[in-house]
This record gives C-alpha cells, structure tokens and sequence, in this order.
DNA sequence: AGCCAGGCTACCG
DNA sequence: CGGTAGCATGGC
C-alpha cells in the first residue's frame, strides 16, 4: 500500500462515504453510487462543475435553485433563455459574465454530443473548460477512470510532501491514478475510490487546509 | 476589513 | 513554456 492509498483509507475511516456528486432535489447519495441516473442529471454535473469554478458549493447551490425556480435546470430550457435572465440566476457563484457564457458554450458542444460521451481532449476544447472541470465532468458526469486534481489537492500533498511546490495538474493527476491502480484491480471499486478521495479531500481541506497554516490540527500520518 | 472559495482565459516576458 | 491580472459574489 502506497502513501497516496494510505491518505485515501485514513480518510474514509475518519469521514465516510461522501456521495459526490450530490444532485438538486436529492442531495448527497452515500453508499449509493448508481448517480448520475439520467441525462438530465449528467447534464446538472456539467452545469455546476463549470458554476463551482473558485466558488463554494453553497453558492452553486444557490444558482441552481434559481434555475430550477423559474423552469431552467435543463439544456434546452437554458440554451433558449434570455443570457441577462441566465446571468441574474446564476449571480450567487460569481463571475456570472463568464460562466453565462461558458455555459452557453458548452451547451453548443454537449448538443453536439448527441447523447454520447465527450472525450477529456474535446472537453478542453471548449471555452471554460479546463483540466479540473473537464475531469469533473467525466469522473462525476460520465463515470470515467479521470481523476479530478483542485487546490485542496495540491495544498495537501504538498504539506506530505507527496509532490513539490512546483508539481503541474497533470503531474498530480496521474500520480493518484497510478498510485491507485497499483492496489485497486477492480475497474468499478477504483472509479469509486477516485470519485470518494477527491470529495474526501475536499472535506478534510475545508476543516484543516482552508487558512493558513495549511495543515494545522491535520491528524493524518502517512 | 480582509481573506478565501471544489478555476479559467488572455496576455505578458 | 511559466507567471499573473482580472473576473464577482458570499461567508466567516
């Protein structure tokens, strides 16, 4: 068992089953991983992993609710809204200017989809779209082997020195699947573990990571 | 009051 | 290529 399995198993201990992605109207799912259950809510996984963008989830909440309140949680609803109307519902996650139309882009492209699985290349491709949410959206979307790689990520191995101040995204990215597909064999069990250690990780960073000093009252030991 | 949040693009050298 | 300003609201 490697270090980055060994923070994995600490965690789970400590926190449990996360249950990511949590869905409106039906929040988290622990121990219940058969989400995202239909296009409409693989298409909600898309939508606020480009709203959560360096917002709280909170936030994106928020937005959503709006959405839902007035009729709009759904691709076609969205592609044929006003964008002030898009802006104003979106407003609590901030950067509502940009993510009006990043999500007005991705909406062209998952369209163009056509009910199929986006590749993480065409993914990038499309405006607003970066490494993280790409991996967002196919690790919680899709159901892809592609680990999701945030701040938090960073900020933790870094404090176990798992990586270096100046490891990239891509380096981190492929050190956990590689460092998890040395001990989990089971195709099934493993995306569960990528998609459990990146929520894991997000609620151990917001009690210990958050405020500096980094890691301060961080009990884990590698 | 100031810092931080489940980042990305554009533009710089 | 790496580094950074700008984007914006909300919570503590």
């Amino acid at each position: 068992m490697n270090n980055i399995h060994k923070l994995y198993k600490q965690l789970y201990k400590t926190y449990g089953s996360q249950g990511w992605w949590p869905i409106m109207g039906y929040g988290y799912h622990k121990n219940d991983y058969s989400f995202p259950r239909d296009k409409n809510e693989i298409f909600e996984v898309c939508l606020g992993s480009i709203l959560t963008q360096n917002t709280t989830f909170t936030s994106v909440v928020k937005s959503l609710q709006n959405l839902q309140n007035i009729g709009c949680l759904s691709v076609d609803t969205i592609e044929a809204m006003n964008e002030d109307k898009l802006k104003r519902a979106i407003k609590p996650s901030g950067y509502f200017n940009q993510k009006a139309r990043y999500i007005l882009e991705f909406i062209k492209f998952y369209k163009s989809l056509d009910g199929g699985i986006p590749t993480r290349e065409e993914l990038l491709e499309v405006k607003g779209i970066g490494e993280e949410t790409a991996d967002s959206i196919l690790l919680y979307g899709y159901n892809r082997l592609e680990f999701k790689v945030d701040a938090y990520t960073k900020r933790v191995f870094t404090h176990f020195a798992l990586v270096d101040e100046k490891a990239k995204y891509s380096d981190i990215k492929y050190l956990v699947q590689d460092s998890l597909k040395e001990c989990i064999k089971d195709e099934t069990e493993l995306l569960h573990t990528y998609q459990e250690f990146h929520a894991l990780i997000v609620e151990h960073s917001k009690r210990y990571y958050s405020k500096k000093p980094y890691g301060r009252g961080c009990f884990i030991k590698l």
